[in-house]
DNA sequence: ATTAATTTGACTATCATTGTCAAATAGAAA
DNA sequence: TTTCTATTTGACAATGATAGTCAAATTAAT
């Protein structure tokens, strides 16, 4: 998994990998062109319903784009916050605690 | 760390050791009883504002609410995703890539 | 049985998010 | 250059989520 590149720079490459333009593309979702253009600069976040439709526009495996999608979110709630990592490490031994309950 | 308590249970046990009564802690946090109510029984969320006055009002160590209260959040946002778990590995390693870049 | 404390639910206010649109800019091709 | 197309920018509107108030209903304690 691309741990360096955002998910907007995911989609931009592929995009063009795929000689596609924005355009093209924005259509399909049925967005206006100038919110996939921020999209892909990271200045808007896509809905999951738009990640989906892309990682099926573009190819790519919907479940690594929908991982990526989600772990940029979860990044975005705590950037700025001190205690930040320790919050993650917390929330992933709160998810097992759940998941083992509900087993 | 407490990871099978919500906070609002913490904040609730710990309102009750001390003998307060909701109104008087929601007078200090300036908001209505009825929401810190709510907040002792997660069916509010609580802003970061007032889990630090919380943390002050109820002699709690503020770091240690705080991270639980930020790893709810992350759970909260996560808790009906199929891939939350992933999610949030990827995310740790997101997070020690930026904290890297920056240091 | 009263009184005080908490809970519930309907409603409002505020704020973030998602979107449109039109104008500005950048890039290619003639 | 000019011209045409693609992308970016920013102001604005619509929507949806979050925080809050208030009053009535319920629960618990005297």
């Amino acid at each position: 998994m691309n741990i360096d590149k955002s998910i907007g720079e995911i989609l931009r490459e592929n995009r063009e990998k795929k000689g596609l333009l924005l355009r093209q593309v924005a259509a399909k979702l049925d967005i206006d062109t100038a919110i996939l253009s921020k999209i892909e600069r990271s200045e808007r976040k896509a809905t999951k319903e738009q990640i989906i439709k892309l990682a099926g526009i573009l190819d790519l495996k919907e479940e690594d784009l929908l991982v990526h999608y989600l772990s940029e979110k979860i990044v975005y709630e705590i950037k700025d916050e001190e205690l930040g990592q320790k919050a993650l490490k917390v929330a992933e031994q709160k998810i097992k605690y759940i998941n083992k309950k509900n087993a």
